[in-house]
DNA sequence: TGGATTTGCCTAAAAGCTTTAGGTAGTTGC
DNA sequence: GCAACTACCTAAAGCTTTTAGGCAAATCCA
């Protein structure tokens, strides 16, 4: 019988598809497994567990997405960079619901720190940058921008937005003239 | 041999109190027939599924947070009020981890429109009666706020907040003011 | 009150997923 | 060309979901 030739990259990416195409709730190793026309025990070899195969397409996706975060980013600065950051996640959570899902899976600590979890972070500073706000200010910004974006794309994925007028992306472009506007008039603590 | 009494209503109450007390994920036919002391065939007679059972506590959790919201709400105006709706979904989520996790389930279209979602649009459009916004603003704002206390809620919740400092709490006043602030200064379309 | 009906919980069973243990046949290296 | 390794296999146990059919407790009603 000839070999399939498994590897824990290979089933990730399978996983990953299988994840798009079904939802990542109904990915399994069982799944994977049928993908490849191979019996499930194999892929034991390559995964620790059922656990490990969706943490791993955790890890991907926040890979892939801080991929084309970054040059998103490129050369682009205030307004302009803050619009390209947040369209790179709803687009690719339109493109990749099943691997966006997966990347809202909760990592351990250290897992997480091993992510691309850090550079996400990151590059929400570096579009701060173009605007004038300073500790601690600068991480209550961060925060919010991550709870928006993600926010509104799990509420626009759920279907959320779906029966009712303005359609979502006239919404969403308000959204990024709200969030610009709030960056360039941040309002200091209330007494 | 004694009858155990199941409900519905029991059997999805004890499926909340699970879903808080292991998450909503682990949350099981099984599982809620062992807290009864009952075998698992009994419950089918009382659900349809195990998916009916995740809907219904979903359900109940809405209801729940719109209970309290509206309670919240009466007698409170402007950003005052803001902040008391946005504070019970938040702490609602943080002593309810598991209900709140169901209260995203996606539903179909039909079972959502009635469950108490519309109700908490409806709440939302009543705070922004305190802020002057005229229609598409409103809706747009009603989605951005949705958003906002989602995003915040699912990513504090998520350990998202944990390793840094300023504490969540105090990123989550701040966000209130700057919530409070880009509604009373709501920007128009960028040309 | 005692029989008839309903209904609640049961046993049994099939089918799918996870995970471990141990075996066999390709592949690699000397 | 043979030894060693590795990839995939079979087998099996334990868990979940779901359906079908059965017995007994509760309820109804004369």
């Amino acid at each position: 019988m000839a070999r399939a030739g498994l590897t824990t990259e290979l089933l990730v990416q399978a996983g990953a598809e299988l994840a798009d195409e079904v939802g990542f709730e109904q990915v399994t190793v069982s799944a994977v497994a049928r993908k490849f026309g191979v019996k499930v025990a194999s892929l034991y070899s390559h995964l620790k567990s059922s656990h490990d195969l969706k943490t791993r397409i955790a890890l991907l996706a926040l890979e892939e997405m801080a991929d084309r975060a970054a040059e998103a980013l490129a050369g682009r600065a205030g307004k302009d960079a803050l619009v390209a950051f947040a369209n790179v996640y709803r687009d690719y959570a339109h493109q990749h619901p099943g691997r966006y899902a997966a990347a809202r899976l909760r990592l351990d600590t250290e897992t997480a720190m091993a992510s691309a979890g850090p550079r996400h972070a990151q590059m929400t500073r570096a579009i701060l940058r173009g605007y004038d706000l300073a500790e601690p200010d600068q991480t209550h910004a961060v925060r919010l921008l991550g709870s928006v974006f993600h926010g509104y794309v799990s509420l626009e994925l759920g279907g959320g937005f779906d029966h009712s007028a303005p359609d979502s992306q006239e919404t969403w472009a308000r959204t990024m003239d709200a969030l610009d506007s709030l960056l360039r008039n941040w309002p200091g603590p209330t007494p």
